[in-house]
DNA sequence: GAACAGGCAACTC
DNA sequence: GAGTTGCCTGTT
């Protein structure tokens, strides 16, 4: 049994814990009575609010660890993204508090893979079984978790030793991700620019551009990647010019997209 | 039963 | 290159 910490990450105002890990930009984030556990790298912390802040429980010696993965040396508050029309400030009213996690490479191509055609909470299932089956178990307050399995454990198995995940025709698609990574063909120091990340991840079979651009966003922090899945598009149809195109929000662009789409997906694209 | 869900690949023209 | 269709599975 480890010790544990108990600190504070940032003010309430900084990180808003509901919205950010289930505005789905992440599936493995889960609500226990008042607080977020989650794992992230083989490490878990819960995270919860008291008094005007968040607080952070994990190993002590993770905390650079946390503080990296929640992007807390950029000011939120201090991105602007212009006058951007009614709807958007809407959007950015709504989505206030999220902050895109850093989350790691491998997890968010393999999770994005998963998501495609899915809904969160088959996505969130889908991806718990492979981290029963797959990963590593590690205790956390009495509990025992499982890390997210890495790409080499996943690119020696058979589309057949996936299918209790129920993962369907994506499970071949995982394979061939795994495979790739695993042999080094893709990894963050070796896919330099967005442009040529993406480009790299679309090559691989069941990535196109929606999940490279997610893995690029959430997996690369490229903050100004813009996924634009159905809800997106719905959402930019309804409420945005013709031409619009993401560079008008600039370099944060990244989440300016996760606001549109939480909101879209909170209240519906039309509203 | 049919339609659809946070895409993609393969195939058509 | 733009448009169509099948794909696993689960839910409505």
């Amino acid at each position: 049994m480890q010790e544990l910490s108990e600190i504070r990450l940032c003010a309430a105002g900084e990180l808003d814990l509901e919205k950010t890990f289930e505005c789905g930009q992440c599936f493995r984030w889960n609500r226990r009575d008042d607080a977020y556990i989650g794992i992230v790298r083989g490490r878990a912390a819960r995270l919860f609010y008291r008094g005007g802040d968040v607080m952070i429980e994990c190993a002590a010696e993770d905390i650079p660890l946390w503080h990296h993965y929640f992007d807390m040396d950029l000011d939120y508050s201090a991105i602007s993204f212009g006058d951007a029309g009614e709807y958007f400030a809407a959007c950015e009213e709504f989505g206030r508090g999220i902050r895109i996690l850093r989350q790691e490479f491998w997890e968010a191509l393999c999770s994005f893979i998963i998501s495609q055609c899915n809904n969160i909470p088959r996505i969130k299932g889908i991806v718990e079984s492979l981290c029963q089956g797959f990963g590593e178990p590690l205790e956390f307050r009495g509990e025992i978790y499982y890390s997210f399995p890495g790409p080499d454990i996943l690119a020696t198995l058979s589309p057949g030793e996936l299918a209790p995940l129920r993962a369907g025709y994506r499970a071949p698609y995982i394979i061939s991700a795994a495979r790739a990574v695993s042999l080094g063909e893709l990894t963050p120091e070796a896919l330099g620019s967005r442009e040529e990340a993406v480009r790299a991840l679309c090559g691989i079979s069941g990535v196109g551009k929606k999940v490279a651009s997610c893995t690029a966003l959430y997996g690369l922090h490229d903050m100004t990647g813009f996924p634009i899945d159905t809800w997106m598009k719905r959402a930019l149809a309804n409420h945005f010019p013709e031409d619009f195109t993401p560079e008008v929000f600039g370099e944060y662009a990244g989440l300016a997209q996760q606001y549109i789409f939480y909101y879209a997906r909170t209240n519906g694209a039309s509203s």
